[in-house]
DNA sequence: AGGATTGGTTTCAACTTGCTACCAGATGGA
DNA sequence: TCCATCTGGTAGCAAGTTGAAACCAATCCT
């Protein structure tokens, strides 16, 4: 077997996501349906993907049901693509990536992009990662274990 | 030009993040960083990865300063790979991606590893995106905007 | 009707991936 | 000390993937 490795089988939840999306192309289209775009055409603009590479990304979206396709909404004939509940659920994904980004790959007033409360404009809070009571929790604060059947944590896993 | 698309010079946050990060491998490759990994055969044996992937992963990785090259810490004239403060920067992501996986790819009962809270072992709370002031946000609540020099949004952007 | 726009597919060369074999240095046991 | 084993890689190669450009069919505009 020469094909890229699958993850799809994997006890591990990040592992299956990071295989169900296929590549980063389909997370920058998937970003770019947060931002609005609908179009095929919308999507290639502002992608600079070539043309092959979107429909196939596009394909693996919609099939893996992270993309819709839906009649226009502007009354023609052609067709959109729309986030599905599934795909919408991916918004903490992007929000993570992209406030690591800013965190670590701008310069001090160099341009790009930010996300920004509607209302307002002002920029987002940081994301926390916090337990079921509500503390907030770093690395070391945090185990993984395997769950077999019931809910029932069967101890530290080495993943 | 046939060679991979790169982003590092998108003005787009969420594109110089995946760029940064590489491939999927390097993401696993994190992830085992955060529950202990420390050693390349450490990575190798939790990845089944071929060794020339993983040796040029961890390459791309250390460049990019997210992890570090260290002496090992049980004397041995070998040496550790340790996430940098930027790799461990990158937990919400994993989180996030962890969480949607764990939200969309396991049956009900279906064996899976799962993040706990180390104290107390309970699952960690959904993250969870917020303004500034605290209220929790949609997608439908945010916009991309451009910023271009000192923190003054200049107005919605196609991205 | 004629041209432009939309949304693709096809082709093909270059590049990447991943398996296997190989290898060099460190370690450990007899 | 000598040899086997472990660790951490590199080299070579076949097959698969990527991406630029060309092509194409259906739809829309006027």
């Amino acid at each position: 077997m020469v094909r890229r490795t699958r993850f799809d089988d994997s006890d591990c939840p990040v592992a299956r996501s990071v295989d169900a999306i296929g590549d980063w192309w389909s997370l920058l289209i998937v970003r770019d349906a947060f931002d609005g775009s609908r179009r095929f055409g919308e999507f290639q603009r502002g992608l600079g993907v070539a043309k092959n590479i979107l429909a196939a990304r596009l394909r693996v979206l919609v099939d893996g049901g992270v993309l819709d396709v839906v009649p226009a909404s502007d009354g023609s004939s052609y067709h959109e693509y729309v986030l599905t509940p599934k795909g919408r659920d991916l918004f903490p994904v992007i929000v993570a990536l992209r406030q690591w980004g800013e965190g670590h790959f701008f310069e001090p007033g160099e341009p790009h992009s930010e996300m920004v409360d509607r209302q307002g404009g002002r920029p987002l809070r940081a994301l926390e990662v916090r337990s079921a009571d509500g503390r907030r929790l770093d690395p070391d604060d945090t185990a993984v274990v395997k769950v077999d059947q019931l809910g029932t944590p069967a101890g530290a896993v080495p993943e």
